[in-house]
RNA sequence: GCCCCUGUCGUCUAGCCCGGUCUAGGACGCUAGGUUCUCAUCCUGGAAACACGGGUUCAAAUCCCGUCAGGGGUACCA
């Protein structure tokens, strides 16, 4: 383990940094993580602190690390580790060093640092950074339970505090089970924050919370700080709801006798309407599998997040993954919390697939396609130039791609099945189905090999009938694809055939009629 | 309860540090119109905000204080 090997003291990036030079950085390295816990769900919150992160060390000439804390052992899961790396794979923030991927300062998974900490808790308590904590849960709940009562500030009353150093050692050797307690030192506590400036806390009102549980193992506050430390990151990047783990944390730096990293802590992402922060029961946005099943381009989903928070100027938007590590500097990140604005999503993500080229669209809409039993796995030729037709006329309406299904639902259902626009405009004149019958009777079957040609037959046919242009699109239109709106009518007659169209008109008359 | 953070259109934001150029700019959404066979796109217009109250100042969205509101934290979770 590479990581025993570094002395206490040393972080050799960090010590050239005071908060303000972020930017003047360029000679040392920077070291930056982003460090989510396997408990669910990658959040898409967790995804800009990855995207920020990334965003520093590409913009940095840095390395950006990620590390599993998974130091709880009850919630974490191999599913979770998966969505996590997934998710970030398909963003395209792949980390440099990592689990899967190794580096120097491994392991990357907290759960196998567990000697490393042993080590560096025992140094710590000869420091005089924490102390032994003889007291029960059933003490520490009481005291608690009359501080509710007393409608008191809740926190460890340090008692054991009080315990001497001989009494301690000698009820430890009697095999006493204890906890380690951060020992709050007197004053006050300032954190020069990246984004927040000087945030400054009065040291009683820090607790002094347990490091390392009955039997050894660490507690999250305390990993962090050693992995940081030992993984030479010089630049945290996290929430804003780690601030007051901050303070804890700055204490153990400080016992330790370490150089603090810099801090920036990112306003926290809002839920999109009603209050708080989003949770998975409430709000299924929150998570980004729910992105990823919706089928987003992943482009579109990273520029909409880059600006949750943070902005280049007045007036940009969209920007492609170069533009931003370009453009991001940590100090243009708000301060305010961000509601999610999932509208603007739709907006932007249309842009980008608009923009694509076809056969991206073509790759992207077919496994939904699939899914939705329109189409064969893998789609037999007939089907797959109907999907490139399809493609075509729907890009420009697409907002995601899993709504290919909706959009062009009636390319491949066996009948049609009118909504109820559509129906209305079947019955709009009471002579529509002579009308349908009379227009599939003449409608030239050579003519589809020409959308254009077709068109000017078809309104010349109008003329000729009496009809204004319109009068004719819409009840054709409803009666070949059930809805009142859709890509181009002769467009959809290509994509639907002669034979198709002529059988759908008749059903259309039928469907008038009635 | 206690500690911390935040507060510009419905939403994301620019402006705030270095008061006057802000009758507060942009984007999404909404809305009126134009283009088109419909929808989408595109174009043109519109409504829409400095949380409130005090100061400081010739002058405050911008500085100070208070109030209120929202958020986060408050575990042998991360």
């Amino acid at each position: 383990m590479d990581c025993k090997s570094t002395t206490p003291g040393s972080n050799p990036g960090a010590a050239s940094y005071s908060y303000s030079d972020l930017e003047l950085t360029v000679t040392s390295p920077v070291r930056v993580r982003f460090a989510p816990s396997p408990t669910g769900y990658l959040h898409v919150g967790g995804a800009r602190t990855a995207l920020f992160n990334w965003l520093v060390a590409r913009r940095l000439g840095g390395v950006y690390v990620l590390r599993l804390e998974d130091t709880d052992t009850e919630r974490n899961t191999d599913a979770s580790v998966r969505t996590i790396y997934d998710g970030l794979r398909w963003l395209g923030l792949d980390p440099d060093e990592g689990p899967e991927q190794g580096g120097p300062k491994g392991p990357y998974r907290q759960s196998e640092r567990d000697e490393l900490y042993r080590g560096l808790a025992d140094e710590l308590l000869v420091r005089g950074g924490v102390y032994p904590c003889f007291c029960t849960k059933e003490r520490l709940a009481s005291v608690r339970e009359k501080q509710i009562a007393d409608r008191v500030t809740q926190r460890y009353d340090g008692l054991c505090r009080a315990v001497s150093r001989e009494d301690a050692e000698a009820r430890v050797k009697n095999g006493e089970p204890f906890t380690l307690r951060l020992k709050v030192p007197e004053g006050e506590t300032v954190l020069p924050d990246l984004i927040r400036g000087e945030v400054r806390v009065k040291n009683e009102d820090i607790e002094d919370i347990i490091l390392v549980r009955t039997g050894g193992a660490v507690v999250y506050n305390l990993a962090v700080v050693f992995d940081d430390h030992h993984m030479g990151v010089t630049h945290v990047i996290r929430g804003e709801d780690h601030l007051t783990n901050t303070f804890k944390q700055l204490c153990i730096y400080d016992a330790m006798g370490w150089t603090r990293p810099v801090f920036a802590h990112l306003p926290l992402i809002l839920a999109p309407a009603g209050e708080g922060k989003l949770s998975k029961r409430k709000h299924p946005e929150a998570a980004l599998e729910w992105y990823q099943r919706k089928g987003y381009p992943p482009e579109a989903l990273l520029n909409w997040i880059c600006l949750l928070g943070w902005s280049f100027d007045d007036k940009t938007e969209i920007m492609t993954r170069e533009e931003m590590v370009e453009r991001f500097s940590i100090d243009r990140v708000v301060k305010s919390g961000a509601r999610l604005n999932l509208e603007k999503l739709d907006w932007m993500s249309g842009d980008y697939i608009r923009r694509m080229p076809l056969d991206r669209v073509v790759r992207e809409i077919t496994p939904y396609l699939v899914e939705a039993g329109f189409v064969a796995s893998p789609p037999t030729a007939d089907e797959a130039t109907k999907i490139h037709a399809v493609a075509v006329a729907e890009q420009g309406r697409l907002r995601c791609f899993s709504q290919i299904t909706e959009l062009a639902g009636w390319v491949f259902a066996k009948t049609v099945a009118y909504e109820a626009k559509a129906a209305a405009n079947l019955k709009k004149r009471p002579d529509t189905a002579d009308l349908l019958r009379r227009y599939a009777a003449a409608l030239p079957e050579p003519l589809f090999a020409d959308g254009k040609a077709l068109e000017a037959w078809a309104r010349d046919w109008a003329t000729a009938s009496g009809l204004g242009f319109g009068d004719l699109v819409h009840p054709v239109r409803a009666a070949l694809t059930g809805r009142a709106q859709g890509p181009g009518l002769f467009e959809v007659h290509l994509i639907l055939g002669h034979a198709t169209c002529v059988a759908r008109l008749s059903s259309g008359a039928g469907a008038a009629a009635s």
